[in-house]
DNA sequence: CAAAATTTTCAGTAAGAATTGAAAGTTACA
DNA sequence: TGTAACTTTCAATTCTTACTGAAAATTTTG
């Protein structure tokens, strides 16, 4: 396999998982270009990679800076602002379950505290209680996993890892 | 608040969760239904409840038990299918481990180790290589952590969960 | 076996999400 | 301060995905 066509499969396969887990594909797709990408590119040069618009590369850009997947760098001598990738495949992860995390765990969990205190004792509401009471343990039990997790320096969680190739 | 508000509630958040890590809203509305709801319903009782056609009932319905969430339940001397959901939570997360590693972490393990073979020994294919390495590594791991999870019992994870948490 | 009950399929349509492109905004250099 | 280089915004549009509803298929029952 040529490199190009290397290149080019890991940015189609990139974005298509990226769109299985919520991540818009051109997002996924810029992000693949600049985890690849020797070194650091313009928005013109992404723009003219994946054949995008400049409003819609611009979106993306600044949504993988706010996720903490990528950076700006600015160039010596140079007017243009360019991008380049986290490259650590880890903090790459940590960022992206603090993000995830804070978005959608954490008001899934307010709203499940919320709703167990609905009003009656019918079995009706009773039984309700007991399922979201068991959904909002397991809600809890994987939010502080992840906390640990993300809190923890990467040997932490390589370690944990490898434990659990061990067992 | 109300039983029914307390229902609709979680119907909404239960949806709303799903569709941001790519499962469609109904698929997830039907199985929130399911979850609290005291007795198997028809196909009927979830079209009525949640305000959507036959088919859409019948394709998320389908796929809830092809994710092995829901099953199907026959009712003596009734000729109607009814749905139950499956309840226990560390199930319910396990399914969804194993379908999605399948369907998304497996093909992406066979294009990372397809493309780690690109010819040329540039510095440009080097880097590909490396980086395209690590992300293979990470994902080898994140393949096995997760058979792990699901291959191990309940109890093994739920004190996983319990060890992580007193650290 | 016929007909009634129920489930499945799928072409057409609707709803929602992403993208474009041009105009407005910003920055930085002479 | 003016203007050229560059970035951001957003209304209109396109693309994608989900949903409907009616017809076809299947199953059950007398």
């Amino acid at each position: 396999m040529q490199l190009q066509e290397g290149k080019d499969k890991f940015i189609q396969t990139w974005g298509t998982l990226g769109s299985h887990w919520g991540v818009n594909r051109t997002m996924a797709q810029v992000h693949a270009l600049l985890l690849i990408a020797p070194e650091a590119l313009s928005a013109d040069e992404i723009m003219e990679d994946l054949q995008i618009s400049r409003g819609n590369a611009n979106m993306n850009i600044r949504a993988l800076i706010d996720w903490g997947l990528v950076y700006k760098e600015l160039k010596q001598g140079e007017r243009k602002e360019f991008f380049i990738a986290e490259k650590d495949m880890w903090k790459v992860f940590r960022q992206i379950i603090i993000q995830r995390k804070k978005k959608e765990l954490e008001p899934v969990l307010r709203v499940l505290e919320e709703i167990s205190k609905v009003e009656g004792e019918t079995n009706q509401a009773k039984e309700f209680k007991n399922i979201i009471g068991d959904i909002h343990l397991f809600a809890s039990k994987a939010n502080q996993a992840l906390d640990n997790v993300t809190q923890s320096d990467s040997n932490w969680f390589v370690n944990t890892f490898i434990n659990m190739l061990k067992k």
